[in-house]
DNA sequence: CACACGGTAGGTCGGTAGCCCTATGGTGTC
DNA sequence: GACACCATAGGGCTACCGACCTACCGTGTG
């Protein structure tokens, strides 16, 4: 699990990013900024393994905070003005990247994971291919062996259909196959019974995958 | 059911914000939008109930796709430059709101419910009462009337532990007071199990709230 | 071709979840 | 003070769930 600590003046953006970057299964928002001095103050309260900094923000700017805390915890510096300036700023106060707020949201997630195993961003020639190998969300283990099937059984449990002969109706195979599925499901994710497992499947994002 | 299209220019602002709003259990989001052509043409796709607009965006502009739109759906403005001559641009195309980015992600949510429901949002003066009056995310009826060891119950459900014995020992009670309780939350949320029961907790937000 | 694996199906059995009912003490309200 | 509501607890019963086991068939892989 990566903790984080985001900073941003803009409340709307500063909320929004932390709900959804809280939803990502491997990722957990621990603290949010509004100004700088707050960033100081939370990452030192929280101790996040990454930081994602705004560098616009008022009273104590994103890049002060950062010279501040001088590189303790790896910081990614997201930003709306990409120039050269702004940059080089960025790279001298300690960050390990520095994005666009134009990055997708998988990328953004990406490079939180990069930066929470040591890998440096800054270089913009590596960057796709470093966000490359941080892309797969790593789930826990279990998760990532469930079959199709199984994801089927888990999608339908995590949209509210819970019992046997509901779920074998859904799927057209007998009540026995269900509950077969169901105790792999279990064994796979660790979980006890269903109301588990639904959790568990929400949790992994499952509840609004494809019905294909 | 509210639907949402969202239009912003930045990716990590589009994206979380349709991440975060979606997962307001009344507020659903069905299109977004990286510039005014594609706001135009997801409006006339996804017929949602409101839209939520920046101005600036590359291309075609919030201000004109509005203006193509003709004020048939009722249109928030979400800006970062809050200055009078916006905000006449925005009214003057027939935007039902003027919101800074700098709004609290409940408040924005709050405006979203005042816009479905037909109500202006653009004078500052009832700007505040107006959202007061839309702050409650009408629970579905019967999740509203849980009382607070029901709502605990289902806290801990949603987190995972779903065993009768298990809930007991954690609330220091008998198991058939568990059971009993459950049975009172199953006919409020008109759910049949704790499998639902859990799904349902979820989508309502109880798996955060504070162990207090 | 043998083998592994996924999807399918069945049997048995114990435990427990959910349903119906009653009951009591506390708290707040009119 | 009567009343409503909540949290607590229990009895009894049935149906269902979950655990463990075997089995067959098709697909893909070595």
């Amino acid at each position: 699990m990566i903790d984080v600590v985001i900073a941003d003046d803009h409340t709307l953006m500063l909320e929004s990013l932390a709900e959804a970057l809280d939803s990502i299964p491997d990722i957990r928002v621990v603290g949010t900024a509004a100004n700088g001095a707050e960033l100081v103050e939370q990452t030192r309260q929280q101790r996040p393994t990454v930081l994602l900094v705004d560098i616009e923000m008022p009273q104590v700017s994103g890049i002060a905070a950062l010279r501040e805390l001088a590189g303790a915890i790896p910081a990614i510096v997201v930003t709306m003005h990409t120039g050269e300036a702004e940059r080089r700023q960025a790279e001298a106060a300690g960050a390990v990247g520095f994005l666009s707020k134009a990055t997708p949201l998988p990328d953004l997630a990406a490079a939180v994971r990069a930066a929470a195993a040591g890998e440096q961003l800054l270089d913009t020639e590596t960057l796709a291919e470093v966000l490359d190998r941080h892309r797969a969300p790593q789930l826990d283990a279990g998760a990532a062996s469930l079959t199709a099937r199984e994801r089927e059984i888990l999608r339908h449990l995590a949209q509210g259909v819970s019992a046997t002969d509901e779920l074998a109706d859904l799927l057209f195979i007998s009540q026995k196959t269900v509950k077969n599925h169901l105790a792999n499901i279990y064994d796979k994710l660790a979980v006890a019974d269903r109301a588990q497992a639904a959790v568990e499947a929400i949790r992994l994002g499952l509840h609004r995958d494809p019905p294909d």
